[in-house]
DNA sequence: CTGAAAGCGCTTACAG
DNA sequence: CTGAAAGCGCTTACAG
């Protein structure tokens, strides 16, 4: 690897000072028009680049660079369409603040990740996070944006997934006749596809997929309906071969249950899969619901009745919040979307 | 923002040497294990998270970030599945390398990214950049891997996308009396969504839309078909509405083409929207083809019929070989998948 | 096994 | 408008 030039390398080869450099960079009014466009002609003629932004951040203390932490490793991050969607509205924002992306994930707990976070000049949360890194920003002091989870104090953006819920399984659930379903992600510890039990009801649990299934539970008892543990499954994992497994075990039940509220699209579009190749139709047979309204759920046979999320827009939102250090707590909208799976 | 703790002050706090310190952290054999994990028991407790490491990457040269260059805007990428499978790939091997991932784009012009290019010590670049970066990253001598494209000397993964789509085309054309059309991104110069002219095929195109595209042309030849001009359709970009729109005009034609080559499956999906939008059967009325097997493709109704371009894969080996400063340009398979679209 | 010191490439107050 | 100099927080060869 070439040795690349540095602003002493530069200065002594345009015979202008190193200051004078930078400022031609960094601050135009700093010198006068007519040495600015010299300077930075010669730069370009002997492939100077500019400054370092490495060097800089350490005078300066200002990177530019924004760190997005996920809750998952970045490989699943990628495979999710809400999270690429998220991740899209804020590349969106911070390209145009001129600020680069730096991709974390609070999964990895390596020193190199530990030192990587005192190089971004802020944070965007998504997810409830492992480990540390949440703590180590917070002491920081640098600015931050949490996303799908709550903490006192900091600011974030989140959707009432109780009451989006409550709205889709009322209905989805016609009458007390219905045998509902549910088919959520981490809803227990358990690295297998299965029924949570009456006990697991038990507990106030504050994770996203406990206040989905409680807003389901709830539109439920409107409609006088109930839902047993028993029809109650647990995915270790949002992905498309768990969720057919757990749509198995639920279609192919004696008491088949004719409505499954899923806790995402992608299983929403599994579910409908199962189906399939079981004869059933939807709604006919079973209704569907999902969740999230990802841009397959309108291309699924039968378009799938879910609960838009917005992803896009919550990352424009929270990038947006980051850049203008908002100190707010936003609610966004979680729009029922009818089509006809459910 | 309060002031972050520096080794400076984490030495005079507990009374041994900035070296000393460092080495706990990053050389464990310069120092005993006893002081070693007081010292790290310290740290802990007064909040020192270790060594910054923006003043380490300019000490010591490295930063352990490596690059992924794409040459689409971030946030298109983040809508492209063959986009996100292929950084899931790399993002699985760098974790385990303990690398951090910084996403840039070749699209952005600003001076804040050509810093933010003095970070990385590896790049990826996917697919033919624009602009400069490039050239700045050739002329750094830093370890790079092209993706999707070929420069002399520089260590690459392709795929022979010429083979494929002559493979796919014989496949899909049965004969001379079929007519056959083609939907390609990024064919031309344009921005809407429009035929090409017979002037467009004269001259030798390097781009991988063209080499499929030749490779479509020399699969109907086998067949004894020929694809006019009027029937290959331009769009500006690979999006489901400017594809629909392509789908409209070659279907509303008087001579209505039975089999459309897509050179990706989100046109193929689109197209097989819009036929069943006009009560035309796919695969009876007009065939389809995709090409990238993204995980949808499997879903389409039908199926598709494409070809596997193991994006996950492609960013797996990518990643490997910046690691290993492979110097080698290899060529992937990719593989027809016959399913029932086409 | 430990510490004092140089230097990585910049920015910025300050003096001229 | 320009330049000399301090210092951002580290790592590392070197001396003890």
């Amino acid at each position: 690897m070439k040795k690349n030039l540095s602003l002493k390398d530069v200065s002594k080869l345009i015979g202008v000072s190193t200051a004078t450099i930078s400022n031609a960079f960094n601050r135009p009014d700093q010198l006068s028009v007519a040495l600015r466009e010299r300077i930075l002609k010669e730069c370009e003629r002997i492939g100077y680049s500019g400054p370092s932004m490495i060097a800089r951040s350490l005078r300066s203390g200002q990177s530019d660079v924004v760190a997005i932490m996920l809750s998952d490793s970045l490989t699943y991050s990628f495979s999710d369409p809400m999270a690429t969607d998220f991740m899209a509205g804020i590349t969106e924002v911070l390209a145009k603040a001129h600020k680069q992306i730096l991709l974390l994930s609070s999964t990895i707990k390596s020193d190199a990740q530990i030192r990587a976070e005192s190089l971004p000049d802020g944070f965007i949360f998504y997810g409830a996070p492992e480990g540390d890194s949440f703590k180590r920003v917070i002491r920081s002091g640098k600015p931050l944006i949490v996303v799908d989870f709550d903490f006192p104090d900091v600011p974030s953006v989140n959707i009432d997934n109780f009451e989006a819920c409550k709205q889709l399984a009322s209905h989805a659930i016609q009458n007390g006749i219905d045998v509902p379903a549910i088919i959520g992600m981490r809803l227990v510890t358990d690295n297998h596809v299965k029924p949570i039990t009456a006990g697991d009801l038990d507990h106030d649990k504050q994770e996203i997929s406990w206040q989905r299934l409680f807003g389901y539970l709830a539109g439920a008892q409107e409609k006088s309906a109930d839902i047993l543990p028993e029809n109650i499954i647990h995915l270790p994992v949002n992905v498309l071969d768990q969720a057919e497994e757990g749509a198995r075990q639920l279609l192919s039940k004696p008491k088949r249950p004719n409505v499954i509220l899923c806790m995402s699209d992608i299983i929403a579009i599994a579910v409908c899969k199962v189906a399939r190749e079981l004869n059933l139709s939807v709604p006919g047979d079973v209704r569907v619901t999902g969740f999230d309204d990802i841009a397959e759920a309108e291309r699924n046979q039968p378009p799938l009745t879910t609960i838009s999320q917005q992803g896009y827009e919550k990352g424009q939102l929270a990038a947006r919040m980051l850049l203008d250090k908002s100190d707010e707590r936003v609610m966004m909208d979680a729009k029922l979307v009818v089509r006809e799976s459910g």
